[in-house]
DNA sequence: TAAAAATACTCCATAGGTATTTTAT
DNA sequence: ATAAAATACCTATGGAGTATTTTTA
């Protein structure tokens, strides 16, 4: 049994006639008439019986009939996912992606790419926190991630696409709200918050005010939450500054002493997986046109 | 892409260790190769990743696996179901029959084609009255019927099986219960129920009443009925002498002169249909084994 | 070095083609 | 006479084989 034998029963049976068959099946009367002959064959049993000079499909027939229609959508349906991540053009993307990126910077790199390589890409993104993206691209849900640097993955390969200032921020009420920047070792004696000890951003904080003797509540995933408390408590907030922080008004971001390079996004993927063209197309693209890194 | 590609690819998913796989598949390993190559590079897409030396099936190749899957096992029912019903035993028939052999002519005649030809048989009873069982052997629901005659049915091959005696049935109080034969004509003047008139068994005893100019109660489809309705009135009945009037104590059957042949029970088929090697196997048998006709 | 997969090639089975015959209208 | 399907025969593709090389643990 084969593949053909399948589709040319298919089609035979819905049109019970062996000529016109043939020839919507491209293949010649003779090729159709051999090649059932052998199902039937190899089957034991009659799925075509004569009627005069015509045939017509044996109860037999229809209940394969049945099998073979399921049994042919359901691995068509599987060709057309597989190419569908293929093809010359309009693959599939499963990106992972951190809060921090969601608004600005991915639909940026993801409407150049569109405009500029491959309009016909699909994109599926998916949000969540640092450490979702990486069981995500460890798991191959995620083709790509961007997220924060990960240690002890020698699987994943990081590229860091970008650098967020981390700023002072306050509300207009707040003592330093007149400052436009101010050195760490300055905030001493202030009400600190940052974001949660468990972020990568919230370690990397941890390690500027250590060195600086200070102290804070590490307490949140996100740049909205702190926006949020710092709008109506005297507290102050180490923070990314992200277009997030933009939303409220009253506020104010204070530069800081702290390397330009001190918090990096960086865009991540599975060494060891097998990826698809588009998949390796769009990670050249970021690479080479959306990274955004000082000096 | 073929078959064999499919089973291969499946097996190949599950062992993700071509040596292994081929073995199992009984291919040598450079074919279990290559035909994977082939399904890649049709699909456009890798289906399995270099682990160091083992392989691994990709993110692709595991959706692929599920659509391959259910084809198959779709695929495979078919095939199954159609083998079952043809192969060299264990084929299946599906029998209409009319209530009157249910209990008695059809569970010898299968119980002996089982001992003697074929023990493997799988035997599907539907019941239902004449019309019902003709309009199945039509619609090839049924393989094989058995019922009355039906008139203008070219396509229906029609053999009598058995005749069954038409008698008087009356219950121990009625005044002809002493009698052990009589005759029609001797029934005038006595009330007479019998089968519905739209049942070729009602037609035929009208046919005999009409004769003698007796009039009659058409209302039964059956003996159980018209036992039941017997036994608790004055009435009496023309009837086919069968076991379930058996069940009734307190009725008496008469004889009547009405042809032995008179009512004739067939077994029927359609001529313009596929039928496997069982059905004709248990045709032929019942033909030449099961028949009990007069003279 | 040994185990695993890929490559190079060879061969034959068979899917599909052409020409023709058989069957039924 | 004609339309439909089956049969007979032929050809060429490709599926599966053997032998060998490449890769990596």
């Amino acid at each position: 049994m084969n593949l053909n034998q399948l589709y040319y029963f298919k089609k035979l049976a819905e049109l019970e006639h062996y000529t016109q068959a043939s020839k919507e099946l491209f293949i010649t009367q003779p090729s159709l008439s051999g090649s059932i002959s052998s199902l039937e064959e190899e089957l034991g049993i009659a799925l075509f019986q004569h009627h005069g000079r015509n045939i017509k499909l044996t109860k037999y027939g229809k209940g394969f009939y049945q099998y073979v229609c399921s049994a042919l959508t359901e691995l068509e349906k599987g060709i057309e996912k597989a190419r569908e991540k293929s093809g010359s053009y309009g693959g599939v993307i499963d990106l992972g992606c951190i809060p921090t990126l969601i608004g600005d910077f991915l639909p940026v790199a993801i409407n150049d790419y569109l405009k500029n390589v491959d309009s016909k890409t699909k994109f599926n993104i998916f949000q969540g926190m640092t450490l979702d993206v990486i069981e995500g691209i460890e798991s191959e849900k995620y083709d790509v991630g961007f997220c924060s640097y990960i240690e002890n993955k020698q699987n994943l390969e990081f590229h860091p696409i970008m650098a967020q200032e981390l700023i002072l921020l306050v509300n207009n009420n707040h003592p330093l709200a007149e400052k436009d920047s101010i050195c760490l070792k300055e905030l001493s004696g202030y009400p600190l918050i940052t974001y949660r000890h468990s972020l990568p951003i919230g370690k990397t904080i941890s390690k500027y005010l250590k060195t600086n003797h200070l102290k804070a509540l590490y307490a949140y995933d996100d740049e909205i939450s702190i926006g949020g408390v710092i709008s109506n408590t005297d507290s102050a907030a180490i923070t990314a500054k992200t277009p997030f922080l933009y939303q409220f008004s009253h506020l104010k971001m204070i530069k800081l002493d702290i390397p330009i390079d001190a918090r990096l996004i960086y865009m991540v993927y599975n060494k060891d997986s097998y990826h698809t063209l588009h998949v390796n197309s769009f990670v050249s693209y970021v690479l080479e046109n959306e990274c955004n890194l000082p000096l």
